[in-house]
DNA sequence: CTGTTAGCGCTTTCAA
DNA sequence: TTGAAAGCGCTAACAG
């Protein structure tokens, strides 16, 4: 029960030095001569001595506190808790401790947790954002020259650095896929058209089109709001037209899902009758739709990536924003469409 | 970039008051005028104030620093990423922010980040010890009266208040279960006979077993290990036995897991030919066995009753250690091993 | 290499 | 009700 703080004064005492040589070993200060140095270290190990970082920080320069707050928007899904860990693994080789909050999406909550981590003095953030974040949501922590990486959802205007999936590629590679698979008439549902976003995801599917040897007609593309209920919509416009498509990549998971509800809707089998990929933005939490292919990130390494930003920004000193890109994979399962293609050309 | 740091007696000059003052409203202090107060806190939003936790813990007693840590032992185990969401719940709520480190089962990470995080100051501990610790690695947080509370594995001697899953009643229920679905021969399976746990459990599922009318056979429990392997190897014994059971509990997941590798090396159906029941400590990770009943926690329920009993600690002044039981409920699949039932009491 | 002396930003007596 | 002064545990100049 030994509940008196020990601190360096005592230690000092103890080991007949003075405060500051303590802190100089505290430090790994190379100043001080091996012999006090071990004494020192043997008088902290018997009074039970902790270090009381607040009191340093506060003496600092109050800029490295060896914190860094992660604010996710849903812990619950498990593509956030292993980013969770996977910032947690770089942050702590580096000698530093993470905030970890869940707002569950609920602004506020984020807005709170944010204030309180400031409150703390976490040296940076990582935020995945709740839905519905603004700039100027961000925009004190920002002024104040505190480092932010926004991870998986980027925040418009935001002056933040931001880590997002590789939007070309992703769809490149999804178009791609759908070619190889003997599709020649193939969608793109869903998507705000004056986002960057979207005409990143856009580009990926015209790039695709092309490089398949495919033609890229313009009347295949069915942008709609990023929801599951106007995906649906989208696809039964498009399988209304006269030459339908035999499949379609998606804005988004929701879109994706959507447009398996539609199908379904129109008594056609998704990932037989159409093939379905989806960009997986984890915007749906809980939701699993089977044959369905998607474009997926590794949410371990983008962690990684979001804390090794995150801390070079630390670093650097300064908090300059910067837009990175972490790599997507095409997560291949049975959707691909057989039904509606012409035969000879399907595949195993 | 408004860079230098905003304080209180930069908020007291702007303002035409005094520190004290300035910290009275902080601490909305009924002492303060209302005029007052609101020009201090429209001074301290136009100048961005943020308040410094850090100093106002050093004034303090420094027991009070609104920090509590968590660490689990597998934040990337969906069951571990739910219990911190559950502790991050009430924790929020009672004003504190989370500390969350992930040990990934390493005694030496775990070592490091409890230190870590009482250098910061955190004014108490919920953990989910990393396989394999000992009353010894909590020693130092004990003797200094912080409060500590395990959950899931409870470190035996040490001083800590502990939170696990209601052997007793999970243990009669698995049994009951069974009875109720005709089963009149059930085995035990694995657990070390001089634990606390194995006698709870075991006592639960001779409770059971008197409960529903059968007979309690000594033949019958297979103490052993609680690993997989030593699962497989007793459900072997169990199955050589003149009068084999038609199901059995098991002491933990990972011996239902071996009891059904075993059963399948008996070329016997797991959940056919053969019941059975698990417990589930949440031992393995990323590991699922179909048509296994189990005996489940609610993870996020748990966290909630954690930090719910860690705050009252924390609250209350003193580290009283505590053992405190978590409800557990049956999550019933197909096990119930209808082939060797005997017809007119199989169940539907 | 070690000791002295100021504070970091806040709270807290104690007076006014 | 508000102001002045002291000090939490530590580090950062400077002297010794």
């Amino acid at each position: 029960m030994a509940n008196e703080r020990v601190t360096v004064i005592d230690i000092a005492k103890a080991a007949g030095v003075s405060k500051s040589t303590v802190s100089l070993v505290l430090q790994g200060s190379p100043l001080v001569n091996e012999g006090t140095r071990t004494k020192v270290n043997a008088v902290m190990r018997d009074l039970g001595y902790v270090y009381n970082r607040g009191a340093a920080n506060l003496r600092q320069s109050s800029a490295k506190s060896k914190i860094i707050g992660v604010v996710v928007n849903d812990l619950t899904n498990s593509f956030f808790a292993e980013l969770a860990v996977g910032v947690d693994l770089v942050v702590q080789d580096a000698g530093f401790v993470q905030f970890l909050a869940n707002t569950s999406e609920s602004l506020d909550r984020q807005t709170e947790v944010i204030a309180s981590m400031r409150e703390h003095g976490i040296s940076g953030l990582v935020v995945s954002p709740a839905r519905g974040s603004r700039a100027i949501d961000f925009k004190a922590l920002v002024s104040a020259g505190m480092p932010v990486v926004a991870v998986v959802r980027p925040v418009a205007g935001a002056k933040v650095s931001s880590l997002i999936s590789d939007n070309h590629t992703g769809m490149f590679a999804a178009v791609e896929h759908l070619a190889r698979l003997g599709h020649t008439r193939i969608a793109f549902f869903g998507g705000f058209e004056d986002t960057a976003i979207f005409q990143e995801r856009l580009a990926g599917y015209r790039d695709g089109i092309a490089a398949s040897g495919l033609v890229y007609d313009e009347g295949l593309v069915f942008a709609c709001a990023p929801s599951r209920a106007e995906g649906a919509k989208a696809v039964v416009r498009a399988m209304a037209a006269v030459d339908q498509p035999t499949g379609g990549v998606c804005f988004n998971d929701a879109v994706a899902f959507g447009v398996y509800d539609g199908l379904r809707a129109r008594r056609l089998e998704p990932g037989v009758d159409f093939a379905i990929v989806g960009f997986d933005d984890v915007i749906e939490a809980g939701t699993s739709v089977p044959a369905l292919t998607t474009i997926a990130v590794d949410p371990q390494g983008m962690g990684r990536r979001a804390a090794q930003l995150l801390l070079k920004q630390i670093n650097a000193g300064k908090a300059e924003a910067e837009a990175v890109v972490t790599p997507v994979r095409l997560v291949v399962r049975e959707s691909c469409g057989v039904n509606k293609l012409k035969p000879g050309r399907r595949s195993a």
